[in-house]
DNA sequence: AGCACGCCGACT
DNA sequence: GTCGGCGTGCTC
């Protein structure tokens, strides 16, 4: 009599096959096992799940039942820790077992049929053959020998001393990757089977994350000590990196939030760099923060946790105030910046009241920049918005660029004559007069890097840069002017090439969007100017104006690191609200005291950390239908079991239209659902799931597209 | 999610 | 006359 076996497969939390499905087996696999099944006409990769508790409960007919295609026994079970994170995040975040468990492996374990998988498999095990060690070589405790600061030798020794988890807190240039450095050193040398798991927030971060760690434990562990997981490298390297991480091979784990998720069987350390950092949340599928995740990890496996950052998330803040108040992270500080030119740059407010109305450039700054190319010294200009203008407007009947498809303006790309929409794709080329009343004169609005780049290079046209030799300038060479953004950067290897330009002096002002402002180290640079960063100040997100002031604080810290360039370096603010907090704080650099009053506001307004919160959304065609699911879901609330007890400690907003409201022809709505209490929040979407299923089946569903709950979102 | 089935518009 | 759009339904 065959065995009966529970499989997760790639299925979505909405379809009627969300949990493991059951197949037969002449063997009784045991959990963790990857297996191929037949679902319908396809065969899929599937993974052995633990059996449910109640198993009299399948109303499955047995004679239906259809036996697994084959077994993967070549490949390790996915060991208990990894499937309870899986089980966790699944439930969390509101998704089905499947679709969590199926992502979080590497894409070429479900695309190749066994025989491609079996024949990979042997080849990386020829290759992968473990690298001699060489455990007894002297390894100096600093770079290259070099000694740890007061500040870092504090924290590594706090560190060593307790549990966890930990909040770094180091300003830019404290040296917190050395911290890192020195952590993972000590372990991997002390537990000869130990590995970490070290996450950066971005695919931009790991070249130079990966460089830094393999110079320093290559020769000491190997090369295939260390492995890069995230979605740039081609599916052969992630599979590659995955068994080298699964087979514990791999010491040293490095990659994006996908990274959080990699089978590693003697995890002991995580260490998420830039830990406030957005993008640590999905935007889309599970919505999972891999930070959080990471923290749940760390705990489920006995693993410590080591969150890194100048400007740390409220949360992790709040969460590492001292443990007499409740905190439950402990805090390790390094205010100071290392090295000869160790002050922090100088904040200086511009008052855009007291300039010329619609000047770019306040005169000062500008008069500032001009200075710096004199003196041989680079500047760095940044505006959040691509593109040339936003909109392109008509001043006679008032025609702007919106796009046909979406709630918002087609954006004016003058390089290629063009108007995109940044939401959906459509490009159309600019008409030469307004499509409406054929006014040949239509001008755009505002201004994104294209545009402040052209401005930039008129206010310079006059200006030459110093020490010219060539004949084709005799009176200087005119000044360089670069642009960095998602649009210049979008082929493979232009960032790099670009931000090699600027290093080696050959650029005088770069202008880009916040991609310049993380993580890169310019040495040269010793002015950052941020032109325009008002709107975040007044956003209708709560969170805006702590991205806000996170952003302004890295890109401050990218001024003056380099120990030859004499003077203070400078980071410029152009605002009308030079008096706000935000930019008091700003300038003292001081972001204990810029958190303390936001997270009084945030417990004033009951808002997270002192709240939480998840929103659903739903898609349909028309906006009516939406938000009709949405409400007929809500009210359907008091049918569940335990209302009575649970809906006092749940609010229900009403559903509203998201703040996008259509994007490619589909209207999106809205409902944030909150609770002080993040057990009764969880407690209930648990239980409301089954209620959203059913609306959708009523009459209320009709004409709904899709659904999904946000846990914990970012942004409302 | 895929993949089929099924009913209405512009073309090899 | 077909090719193909995406709406609805099913998969252990």
């Amino acid at each position: 009599m065959p065995h009966q076996l529970q499989v997760l497969v790639h299925t979505p939390v909405h379809s009627q096959v969300a949990g493991p499905l059951t197949y037969l087996s002449d063997i009784a696999l045991p959990a963790g096992t990857l297996v191929r099944v037949p679902l319908g006409k396809r065969e899929l990769l599937g993974v052995v799940w633990d059996a449910p508790i109640n198993v009299a409960a399948s109303t499955l007919d047995p004679a239906k039942l259809r036996p697994i295609a084959d077994t993967l026994d070549a490949i390790a079970l996915l060991n208990p820790a990894w499937r309870q994170l899986v089980t966790f995040a699944a439930s969390y975040y509101q998704r089905a077992l499947g679709e969590v468990a199926l992502a979080a492996l590497p894409p070429q374990l479900r695309d190749l049929n066994t025989q491609q998988l079996t024949r990979r498999l042997k080849k990386h095990a020829q290759t992968a053959a473990p690298d001699q060690l060489n455990p007894a070589s002297e390894i100096p405790s600093g770079i290259d020998g070099v000694a740890l600061t007061p500040e870092q030798t504090q924290a590594i020794a706090q560190f060593d001393l307790k549990t966890g988890p930990f909040l770094l807190f180091g300003a830019t240039g404290s040296g917190k990757t050395e911290v890192y450095l020195h952590t993972v050193q000590q372990l991997l040398l002390n537990q000869p089977d130990a590995q970490a798991l070290v996450m950066v927030p971005e695919i931009n971060l790991t070249p130079q994350l990966e460089a830094r760690f393999r110079t320093r434990f290559g020769p000491i562990f190997g090369d295939n000590a260390v492995v890069s997981m995230h979605s740039g490298m081609t599916p052969a390297q992630r599979l590659k990196s995955w068994l080298g991480a699964h087979s514990g091979a791999a010491r040293i784990v490095l990659g994006t939030r996908m990274a959080v998720f990699a089978s590693m069987p003697n995890l002991k350390l995580i260490i998420v760099d830039e830990e406030h950092d957005p993008s640590y949340k999905q935007q889309e599928g599970a919505r999972y923060s891999a930070r959080d995740l990471a923290v749940y990890r760390g705990r489920l496996e006995g693993a410590k946790v080591m969150l890194g950052s100048a400007t740390p998330s409220l949360e992790s803040w709040h969460h590492s105030r001292p443990a007499i108040e409740g905190g439950r992270y402990v805090r390790l500080e390094m205010p100071s910046r290392i090295g000869p030119n160790a002050a922090l740059p100088l904040v200086r407010r511009v008052d855009m009241n007291h300039q010329p109305k619609k000047s770019v450039f306040a005169a000062p700054l500008l008069d500032a920049i001009i200075e710096r190319i004199g003196r041989g010294e680079q500047s760095m200009v940044f505006l959040n918005r691509r593109g040339y203008s936003p909109v392109l407007h008509c001043a006679d009947c008032d025609w702007k660029s919106e796009c046909p498809h979406c709630s918002a303006f087609r954006v004016f790309h003058k390089i290629d004559r063009t108007l995109r929409c940044h939401h959906c794709g459509f490009t159309e080329r600019v008409p030469r007069a307004c499509p409406t009343c054929g006014n040949p004169d239509i001008a755009p609005l505002g201004r994104g890097t294209e545009r402040l780049e052209e401005h930039l290079a008129e206010l310079l046209a006059g200006v030459r840069r110093p020490n010219s030799v060539c004949d084709q300038w005799p009176e200087g060479e005119p000044v360089r002017i670069a642009r960095i953004d998602a649009d210049t950067t979008k082929l493979k290897g232009e960032l790099e090439a670009q931000l090699a330009r600027v290093h080696s002096g050959e650029v005088d002002v770069l202008v880009g969007t916040q991609m310049i402002a993380k993580g890169h180290d310019f040495r040269r640079i010793t002015l950052v100017a941020a032109v325009n960063p008002d709107n975040a100040l007044f956003s209708s997100d709560f969170r805006a104006p702590e991205r806000l002031f996170s952003l302004l604080m890295q890109a401050a810290g990218r001024a003056g690191r380099d120990a030859d360039i004499s003077g203070q370096s400078e980071m410029w603010v152009q605002t009308f609200h030079p008096a706000h907090p935000l930019f008091e704080a700003l300038k003292r650099h001081d972001y204990p005291a810029f958190a303390a009053g936001q997270l009084q506001e945030r417990e004033q307004a009951a808002m997270p950390p002192f709240s939480f919160q998840a929103l659903v959304r739903a898609e349909a065609r028309t906006q009516e239908v939406a938000q009709a699911f949405l409400t007929a879901a809500s009210a359907a609330a008091v049918t569940l079991e335990d209302a009575e007890q649970l809906l006092p400690h749940i609010t229900l907003y009403p559903a509203v239209p998201m703040s996008m409201q259509r994007v490619a022809n589909v209207e999106r709505a809205q409902m944030l659902i909150e609770s002080p209490s993040r057990a009764a929040l969880q407690y209930f979407l648990t239980a409301w799931q089954s209620v959203l299923h059913t609306t959708r089946q009523q009459p209320e569903g009709k004409g709904l597209i899709r659904w999904a709950v946000d846990v914990d979102p970012l942004a409302i």
